[in-house]
DNA sequence: ATAAAACCTGAATCAGTTGTCATATTTTAT
DNA sequence: ATAAAATATGACAACTGATTCAGGTTTTAT
């Protein structure tokens, strides 16, 4: 048998350059409507007005507006961790690659909020997806400081509740000051203050002494 | 006149014990079926039906479903802040407190998982509710730091930032560890461990050596 | 005891949604 | 050039779920 074995497509993948471009417009325009409407709100409607589609349409490519979401989370759960690992690399150690990480994750979603709202969002949708992002996001986070506690360049500890500590920071940091306080966005060191205060508390502690107790 | 000026009661508030009963009734049922439906699945129908009420009677005291989780909100709020309030006092200094408080959050959150959906999910429904909780929350938790570095019990530095810092560490350790990793939830000690690794980072920082930097 | 107020009921209304389908158009392969 | 496959259309079926309302029941005040 002629045993061209083609990676079995998706059911709704396209097949055609055409329906790649569709697929496409509607994904973009579902990130859109969702991060401004928010998916409860957000209709297939909505969502193929914008992209410019009949109703019908959507359902070529995707079974379900649920799903359409799934695709974003992942996607979106890959960009900022492309985006991430470009801006960390040539750090010298991993207390400049936090900075730099810290400073690089505060700026992106600054520019993209609708990253937030969707993975927020998927949340009370799909809640298993969500809990592979961070998990995915925290496997990746914890072998990072391992590695990085193995070449002294930070304390021993228990880098997997760090992990999850360090990703919290970052989320609630996001949240305020770069979705919630408008003013100051613009400009290159917009956030430079306040990865200065985490870079303080990694070098520092909080506690006046940088001493060991009980 | 006679001006016995009432306190201007809001519309829907019951007059009678019977009423004020039924209102609870009506909340906790709404606690409860936001908390493992998720506010958009849960339908007011849901909501009687726990209360043991007719849909109608939903209306007596709240007009919309959207009201009744604001109220929700703002009661989880109230109540969560008396219980680490309470939790806290009787530490000896902020570094201590930090960790009794980050305890108590953690057991407080596993006891009460509904806390953290309801609020999580009021974002979307009321974004401006959600803000206010945690600038509300952000609010006296710098003034708490202020004082506690005038006391020279933590280093100088922006405690804003550091407010919002320790939100989102607790924050994310409460979605793991108290609400996702169901096991050991149970015995008291169960979130040792995690403080422990929390405290080391405010003493000693997470670089190996507790020295300054530029 | 009785009228008024408060409370409760649940069927009916009403607005909106997702997902389907028969049909029309465009692209691809021969 | 032409048939087959892929893609696009938009009206519509089927359903969901919030809110209303007219009328019954219980509580309160006199």
């Amino acid at each position: 048998m002629s045993t061209t074995t083609q990676a079995p497509q998706p059911p709704g993948a396209p097949k055609t350059a055409r329906g790649a471009r569709t697929r496409a417009k509607i994904l973009v325009a579902a990130e859109d409507t969702f991060g401004s409407l928010g998916y409860h709100r957000a209709g297939v409607t909505d969502i193929t007005r914008a992209a410019g589609v009949a109703q019908g349409t959507f359902y070529t490519y995707f079974t379900s507006k649920e799903e359409i979401l799934r695709e974003l989370v992942m996607d979106l759960g890959h960009k900022l961790r492309a985006h991430l690992a470009a801006q960390v690399i040539g750090s010298g150690d991993r207390l400049e690659a936090e900075e730099q990480g810290l400073r690089a994750f505060l700026q992106y979603l600054a520019d993209h909020p609708s990253l937030y709202r969707v993975l927020q969002e998927a949340q009370f949708v799909d809640e298993a997806i969500y809990q592979e992002y961070y998990e995915t996001f925290a496997r990746g986070y914890t072998d990072m400081l391992n590695a990085a506690a193995r070449k002294g360049e930070i304390r021993a500890g228990n880098n997997q509740h760090r992990a999850w500590a360090l990703m919290g920071m970052s989320h609630f940091l996001g949240l305020k000051y770069a979705l919630w306080d408008q003013r100051a966005k613009q400009g290159d060191g917009a956030f430079d203050p306040i990865v200065e205060t985490i870079s303080d508390l990694f070098h520092n502690g909080l506690a006046l002494n940088g001493r060991d107790r009980g």
